[in-house]
DNA sequence: AGAATGATCCTCT
DNA sequence: GAGGATCATTCTC
């Protein structure tokens, strides 16, 4: 079982299925590793996917912009969008290249690496490290430059984990999304403490 | 060319 | 719990 097996599952297992892997990074400072707790999947048939458009007359279509075109690429890649003026979020592609899906790396429990994580953060408490998804990113030194990277290669890689029992795992609504918010595709492990939010 | 929007985070109260 | 920061992307005119 590959990464690239699991990005070719439906994107909703695939979104389980990376519960309690390990994200690897290596940087010229050192190593980082962290646990992904906390996950979300995006669709192609969703009107909070990147890479759906909707029209006034609520009909969807798929469209690709110089943002979303990794989306529509080949799966087991990184989708680094830049948001809010300040943040980047990573996602990890799946479906087979022209299908539009990803999941969101939402957190991480930091594994190896701390300090390197606090100085990049600009924090000590570990607990607010990478409990988020644009906070994890700049505790890993993920930028736009990781957009397109094959995650089965440094210097940033996915690592896999034996599958976590369903109930082990919380589904529950998105976060931050206005449109199709009644979806119940966010997941985090149950009572880890650097789920991002109750 | 202009305006609106956003898969967030931080700092208050 | 609310509001501001901050800017790339996208759509509309």
């Amino acid at each position: 079982m590959t990464l690239l097996d699991i990005c070719l599952q439906p994107t909703l297992d695939a979104a389980r299925r990376l519960l309690g892997a390990l994200v690897l990074r290596d940087t010229v400072e050192g190593r980082l590793v962290g646990r992904i707790v906390e996950t979300e999947a995006y669709l192609a048939d969703d009107p909070a996917c990147h890479g759906v458009r909707t029209l006034p007359d609520g009909q969807r279509l798929h469209r690709q912009t110089n943002r979303n075109a990794v989306m529509f690429g080949p799966p087991a890649r990184a989708y680094v969008y830049f948001t809010y003026g300040n943040h980047y979020l990573l996602n990890v592609v799946t479906q087979p290249a022209g299908v539009p899906e990803a999941v969101l790396i939402r957190a991480l429990e930091p594994v190896e690496g701390i300090t390197l994580m606090a100085r990049n953060r600009g924090l000590d408490d570990p607990r607010q490290l990478t409990n988020g998804p644009g906070k994890l990113t700049q505790a890993f030194a993920i930028d736009a430059a990781f957009n397109g990277h094959d995650l089965m290669q440094p210097p940033l890689q996915v690592q896999l984990h034996a599958p976590v029992p369903d109930e082990d795992i919380v589904a529950t609504t998105r976060i931050g999304i206005r449109q199709a918010a009644d979806r119940p595709w966010r997941f985090y492990l149950r009572g880890n403490a650097w789920v991002s939010r109750r």
